[in-house]
DNA sequence: GTAAAATAAGGACAAATGTCCTCTTTTGTG
DNA sequence: CACAAAAGAGGACATTTGTCCTTATTTTAC
């Protein structure tokens, strides 16, 4: 499965597998709570994540939702070993593979095309934040709902409105009346 | 001056010089426009930067301001050596030190110090990209400009009111309805 | 299987925000 | 120095968006 993605020798792919922690969460189940570290760097095997930020009014903001065979992590606490400001949790029963940042360096210290391949999804983080971010900036809340279903027609299905709306940064009452005025159409 | 962020040896700093390019320009000058590829990474010794894009009603929207003394690029345009959906240019006369990614590349695999110097800033640009994300979603424009003048209190005398807002993705008018009830209290 | 919780639509209203405009001041240019 | 351009404040108004409700439906949990 992770394999896919990389091209890695059955000696490299050994490595990797002996330093695996799998694990099975149930929907709900926090994997990461804000203040903790987070001391992992998560493979989704199967199913889905999500990870938000409360702010002072309790409120949840989502930041991303992170589908099967991606990756993830809170990258600021993990790589500097801090407090995370966000949480992850499952929205879906899922099947995890997780690495310790320690063993994980040790993998990208022994394995070149894992380190490259690394640097890659680094890349993609950033450019699609950016993006994401122009998005934000720039765009009404329709476009922004246009945008999402047209870049995430799959997530539409599987979460709740309101986590949309949360994702989208508006209230979940623009985001039924943006639907309901495309129905009109 | 970028050697005050990075410990590197005399020889490793001759190595660097040896293929910068100096350039120095004017306020106004345009250093990429969109749809050209970003050829260079650039790291400003005086000045000041912007980048921005256009959307389809031709609409500034500012992702970054960069200070002296810091790093700039069009990070997905020049990774991939395609065309920039940004244009970068120069809110103040500045003094520019750039290198081509070819000469950059070189640097990188000669350097260890300065490959490690690279990728932290590659980590502090997508932590800082995540945070302004947060914000943008999360925060009322009052927030959004508070949190601006705390954080970039400088920045605030030497730019435009409007570029504020458009960096922090809401109108002028409502930037001026924030400020003025501020000097009420 | 049933009660409780979550979801989301919709109404009513208030508040926030944007657009368009004018006017004054400041800045930049030749 | 003089003229043009840019900046930004402010008014008037319309639109958008949010908050607080209620209600119907679906999902979850015991």
């Amino acid at each position: 499965m992770i394999e896919r993605s990389i091209p890695l020798s059955d000696e490299d792919i050994n490595l990797i597998s002996s330093v695996v922690i799998v694990k099975r969460v149930q929907k709900k189940e926090l994997l990461l709570r804000a203040g903790e570290v987070c001391r992992f760097k998560i493979f989704i095997n199967h199913g889905f994540l999500r990870t938000y930020r409360l702010d002072d009014d309790g409120n949840e903001h989502i930041l991303q939702f992170s589908n099967e065979q991606s990756w993830t992590t809170e990258g600021e606490s993990y790589a500097n070993i801090l407090p995370s400001a966000y949480y992850i949790d499952a929205l879906e029963d899922s099947e995890l593979l997780m690495w310790t940042k320690d063993s994980f360096d040790q993998l990208l210290d022994t394995i070149p095309a894992l380190r490259s391949f690394s640097e890659q999804l680094i890349f993609n983080n950033l450019h699609a934040s950016r993006n994401r971010l122009y998005k934000a900036i720039s765009s009404s809340p329709e476009e922004k709902y246009e945008d999402f279903v047209k870049t995430y027609r799959g997530i539409l299905q599987r979460v709740p409105l309101r986590m949309i709306a949360s994702y989208l940064g508006v209230s979940l009452k623009t985001l039924t009346r943006i639907r309901q005025a495309q129905l009109q159409k």
